[in-house]
DNA sequence: ACGATTTTCTGAATCGATTAAGTAATGATA
DNA sequence: TATCATTACTTAATCGATTCAGAAAATCGT
């Protein structure tokens, strides 16, 4: 099975033995050490004959080129940007939404000539929670925390500069932000000029210690996710502005943004003795959820039940019937907050906030209620 | 808009102005900086009294722990692992079941205390190709390369540890793989086994240039993707096993593992003369497309066209109806892959392979062939 | 042919930490 | 009281490179 290498050079470059050095090679050459680093940095130092007996040489030890540690740390740049996400991984990258935000940054980190390295926010006890103190960064992006988690403080410890995502801008780290107040009164306004009045919620986590259940006024309020909070005062605006009462809608807060928790989210609401004729989800992950719910109590979308999603991801326009849902571009967030940190990098006075467009649009999964027609 | 922060100890702490050192944090507190890093690493090596004071002064200076660039250097471990994919992430994450996989390994990585750094292989021209030689990371897991890319190479000659997936194990670098030709086979014989005569498979990538087009059996034996070729492999056994002549079904190359390109390639495949009854697909993306096109055809699921996938990514089993696919433990893939990493950078000597299951999921895509019924 | 450039390469300081080995003080033990 | 451990810290070497200020050699202009 197991398919060897026929050993070219195989002298005694061992399975993974030491690596060779910048001295040794210069050693092997017979020049100095800033010679062999010139060779590889800056090539216009000296002449291509000896450049091209140094990579010789080079070859011959096994030597990759300089260690980009080391270099780190003589250049005083790690070379790589972190992303700070709630952990873990399957949670926060399990939305494709999440995804293409970070296909963003990391095309953002490429430009840049920069590495991209993940750092999970240490959510649960018990796991390190030195991640973002020890991780050989030059800055971070954060990504999605809640607005009073104490990472976002201990980043700013680190004296780094940092781009806040979906969070409000603070001193010396700015924002990007979605006009998710827009974007859901959008989607709110589309639910109520088609007739609806009994509308319902499903929410992804309001704060960090999100529980499952109907959120009251109060917890709304209090919501320290800020597209969460941002999302419901759109859509109280909208229902507000429709001269409804807002206090009548419900809103189930998700302990996930999954759509297992959305389906479970829907359930409830579905249930309820005055029950919702459309249904507004935070995410299209969440509004996935409800389309099995809805499946499962024998109710057909749009003709029992409307559904908007939220964030336009692939699947929105796969499902059956196709989900309406608000768009928000999410690589380019990512691309934006990636070089407002490259930019902060290069020394650059940061703005403090960039605020990216959202669009409501509408498929399939959204008609006036039964009784209007 | 911008909430500043009231200068708490804002007495020179200019907006990122040069981070305080070791050095500095000794002379406040009147110590070598031998003690300030025990304060930090070693905390038994110092009085509690002067531990306190050390990082009182750390705090005073805006010290945030030692620098982990520096640190890397001095215990010769950058910290972190490096995962190389095919670039640009989108391509390589949008697939759910590379998200999983990503998720072991960042688990294994923080099991280990390691952080995780996202290496886009540089696929197309005018991209950094040193991205490779230049990580600072201890390691490499290698994700789905073709066999013949020139990065696997790249990343041996750095001399660190290596994992290579879904790839041959070479000398000195493990591999981590699934049980494709099983799972395959499986899928095909299902198909067989419900009456159907007429296949049709849909392949993501064989080799570095796919061109989107049917794929002769001379392309098929040359695959340097191994999922792909092994994938084929075993439904070639299993269509031979039924007494069914492998070079009558269409295997159609697409160029990107997306629903958009199984699409296309359904469409190909729906469109012959000698229409298949049912299509295998590489990966539940691409039968997700698969889905769109007898959608458009008007062809239902399962009564017209069985179609099975590959992966069982969650979407599946959210389809109309639920796809019929292959699971692959790609979480603990993920695991597995970054385990076997960890090892070798505690001097293990690495085993050289680790082959998972692979296991078939009946669902509701698939049926006997209309005739039959 | 001579000073002025240009090219090519070297010496040595430096980046910010870690750590083995050593010293001084204190306490315990015989 | 002399001896042996501990405790609490310091000294100094080191990790592997980069870079600036020269030095030596080669090239040039006139």
């Amino acid at each position: 099975m197991c398919v060897g290498i026929n050993g070219e050079n195989g002298e005694k470059r061992k399975k993974s033995g030491r690596r060779a050095t910048i001295k040794e090679v210069a050693a092997r050459v017979g020049v100095s050490a800033a010679t062999v680093s010139n060779a590889y940095n800056r090539p216009d130092q000296l002449s291509v004959e000896l450049r091209e007996r140094v990579f010789a040489a080079a070859k011959e030890l096994g030597y990759a080129g300089p260690d980009p540690v080391a270099r780190g740390l003589r250049r005083g740049r790690a070379g790589a940007v972190g992303v700070v996400y709630a952990d873990p991984l399957s949670y926060a990258f399990a939305d494709p939404a999440a995804v293409m935000f970070l296909e963003g940054v990391s095309q953002a980190a490429e430009e840049a000539g920069l590495g991209l390295l993940l750092v999970p926010a240490p959510l649960r006890e018990g796991r390190n929670p030195r991640t973002v103190a020890e991780a050989a960064v030059d800055g971070f992006v954060i990504y999605c925390l809640a607005e009073d988690d104490p990472l976002v403080d201990l980043a700013l410890e680190r004296r780094v500069p940092l781009v806040l995502v979906e969070q409000p801008p603070r001193e010396g780290a700015p924002s990007v932000e979605t006009d998710d107040v827009e974007g859901a009164r959008a989607a709110a306004e589309h639910l109520l000029g088609l007739g609806h009045e009994r509308l319902g919620v499903v929410s992804f986590e309001l704060g960090r210690d999100a529980s499952g259940e109907l959120a009251d006024l109060e917890r709304q309020r209090e919501a320290t996710y800020r597209p969460s909070r941002l999302r419901l005062d759109g859509y109280r605006a909208a229902v507000k502005e429709a001269g409804l009462s807002w206090e009548d809608v419900p809103v189930y807060e998700a302990t996930e943004n999954t759509p297992e928790q959305g389906r479970t989210a829907a359930e409830v609401l579905l249930t309820l003795e005055r029950r919702p004729t459309a249904i507004l989800a935070l995410s299209d992950q969440l509004a996935l959820g409800v389309f099995e719910a809805a499946r499962k109590l024998g109710l057909s979308i749009p003709e029992d039940l409307s559904v908007v999603g939220f964030d336009d991801v692939p699947e929105a326009s796969r499902t059956d019937p196709p989900l309406t849902t608000v768009f928000q571009p999410h690589v380019e967030k990512g691309l934006v907050a990636g070089r407002m940190l490259v930019a902060q990098l290069g020394g650059e006075e940061p703005r403090s906030l960039a605020l990216l467009p959202t669009r409501l649009v509408v498929r399939g999964s959204t008609a006036s209620p039964a009784s209007d027609r």
